[in-house]
DNA sequence: TATTTATTGATAATGATTATCATTATTATT
DNA sequence: AATAATAATGATAATCATTATCAATAAATA
């Protein structure tokens, strides 16, 4: 069952790899099967160093240049939380488009996903969006929206700790 | 007439500074001063190099010291726009606060700095942000908003040029 | 299967940012 | 105003993420 998942996910991703005019190799596929399988916005040193854990002898230069190439296809976003190095996630695969916004710790650099009120909000960029593309001559094709403040542990805390991103 | 309005700035800018536990030197001072009459996005090299043309023998260690002081005391705002370097810009100064969010090229990289629509767009994140900060027990204190895609010059072109950010 | 060409891994190079440290400037104290 | 305490500076070395290079390998095509 879960073997089919995964055979039906790396044909998903083949396809649209190819239809880019790109090739579909066994590093990229582990990638795409690391990035697939969590939920952490992970920078390329920690994906490189997964991936190695099963498919070693990846090198570090392939992790950077398949993220840059399926961050320029839209099918990866790369996200700066402030920490000085890039963090990567999903956003376009098998099972569809994952849109979210980000709540950041600046205490600690804790990172929360959230969907909630994303309809709301998503109604009223869309309106922004068109008066923007209209007012600019922009083509709009993508937004970032990001909270941030304290968390419930850092706001009551002076020194401040270093949590899962 | 200028004169006074630079004293009175600075004089602003000396009582938040000492206000935050810090001293007013001069080239904290000529940074402010630089920062404070761009409009664009500098980098930390640019606000260096420009800072050594009419004062010269400024560290760059002491611009990336002093933009990051300004930064965390929450003066200034640190921003990626994806091209490898932090950019700043002043959110609350001697005018008051200049808020405001970002339309970035991924073409070029130019970023226009839009205000319309900020009200709408305010209340709307005001709920957000209430309803964020119970459900998450977070103390929220900042929002980030950018919206990205292709400008008037390079949505036509197949090639990308470099504008100025 | 042979050929073409994208991709890879290893590693060197780059470039932004940070750390170090002796010196200087600013503030507080006398 | 002179002095003491300490924050800030400038120069430069160190760090670290990311990119470029290049020979070897793997994937697509004929």
């Amino acid at each position: 069952m879960r073997a089919r998942m995964r055979m039906g996910q790396a044909g998903w991703w083949c396809g649209r790899i190819r239809d880019c005019g790109y090739r579909m190799t066994l590093p990229r596929q582990a990638l795409l099967d690391v990035l697939s399988r969590t939920d952490k916005h992970m920078s390329a040193d920690e994906i490189y160093f997964a991936l190695n854990k099963y498919y070693p002898n990846t090198g570090l230069a392939t992790v950077y240049r398949n993220l840059e190439m399926l961050f320029k296809a839209g099918f990866v976003s790369k996200l700066d939380f402030g920490d000085g190095r890039s963090r990567y996630e999903i956003i376009r695969g098998p099972k569809g488009v994952n849109h979210h916004h980000h709540l950041v710790c600046t205490g600690c650099g804790a990172v929360i996903d959230y969907t909630d009120f994303i309809n709301e909000e998503v109604e009223l960029l869309n309106k922004t969006q068109k008066a923007l593309s209209k007012k600019y001559g922009f083509n709009i094709t993508d937004h970032f929206i990001q909270f941030s403040g304290l968390c419930n542990k850092c706001k009551n805390k002076k020194g401040t700790q270093n949590a899962g991103i």
